[in-house]
DNA sequence: TTGAAAAGTGAACAATGTTCACTTTCTTTG
DNA sequence: CAAAGAAAGTGAACATTGTTCACTTTTCAA
């Protein structure tokens, strides 16, 4: 009998309409100004139904923050037809700083929010799946650059990291609004620029 | 008649107590965690008195976070000794991530806590000196190494923010807490080992 | 038909930032 | 010195949060 089914798919579709109206919410009001009542709100049910999916408000950030990574995720499939590992790495960062500037919202919550690591915490979970799988491919991809002859005299673990807080640095920055108040001669298109250095500067290794 | 002075010495040390306060427990206890109740009643005044020195919150945290720039501007003091720009911007580098280690607070809230920076929209101040000045002795430094021959082909705004954006991801990626998840073999050690890469990096242009 | 489980509700609680009418203290002036 | 005005200080009260839970309604297998 198909009713537990039934039930089990209500369940989940419930669920992500709450998801789905939440991620609203945050795109257009922020993370902070929406309040599980908003949420309940939006989907005409009560703040209890909210509560009967999510233990807290933690909990929905984290499922948000797993979305993101998915869609991150799909935006990186291009990359699969660049072969030359080189030519990927580039089009790696262009990507990530489109969905950071594109999903700004998105991006803060998946990489500077505390509140999804924390949810990880309160439930003894340590491991980061979706940083994992992320920084993952961006490894494997500089290790491929290395193979290749690239990057001598550099270290896999501590290069990948270094190339992953440069196009974080300047994602966050630009979020997080320190670019404005700093009296660059060409504010709008900073972070593209220094991708161009950075693009130049790696090549050059 | 030294009264108003006396009067007005007297409104600035309970303002710094205030501060002080604040800073105190902000690093024991975090940012969000600490409540305008919690700060009157360390210093052993009432709410209302607190307001009477800060129109809210956020402007607490906007004049702690020109605290933590002068701070920081007088670990930068070691820099002046350092006449050789290229070792000059190595050690700024060190300096700064020290800094961001020591008192992952006040990093936390100089470059990330949107606060500070809602604090100066809110009355009407779009500069933001602390940042400029600061991201000034950089540029500058560049400038410097520029004109010693390294960097060619590179632009020194966008150059100078990459340098800025590296420096800044790796330590906002520690602190807030993307680090520890995601499988690296050396996570304690991370950002000084990618530091020594960034230095190896600019070393070669 | 029925009764238990699931889904759903919303009043109520504690905590927080903020305000403001009030009291207390201080300073100046007649 | 006394009084009035100004400044400093108070804390109850308000609105808004996240969160809980006793309760009602709905669903569905027996």
């Amino acid at each position: 009998m198909g009713t537990t089914e039934r039930k089990q798919k209500e369940r989940e579709e419930l669920r992500d309409l709450i998801l789905a109206s939440a991620r609203n919410l945050f795109v257009k009001n922020g993370v902070e100004q929406t309040t599980i009542r908003n949420i309940a709100d939006a989907i005409e049910y009560s703040v209890g139904t909210v509560y009967k999916h999510f233990r807290d408000k933690n909990a929905i950030l984290h499922a948000l923050h797993i979305q993101g990574f998915q869609d991150l995720g799909g935006q990186f499939v291009v990359l699969t037809h660049v072969k030359d590992p080189m030519e990927r790495l580039r089009t790696m960062g262009k990507v990530y700083i489109k969905f950071a500037q594109e999903q700004p919202d998105m991006y803060d919550l998946m990489f500077n929010l505390k509140a999804p690591m924390e949810f990880l915490e309160t439930i003894h979970q340590q491991e980061w799946n979706e940083g994992k799988a992320t920084f993952g491919a961006l490894r494997t991809t500089v290790k491929e650059c290395m193979d290749q002859g690239h990057f001598k005299g550099h270290q896999l673990e501590p290069l990948s990291f270094l190339i992953w807080s440069c196009v974080h640095g300047m994602c966050s920055l630009e979020i997080r609004q320190r670019i404005e108040g700093v009296n660059l001669k060409k504010p709008k298109t900073i972070v593209m620029d220094a991708y161009q250095e950075f693009v130049m500067m790696i090549d050059r290794l």
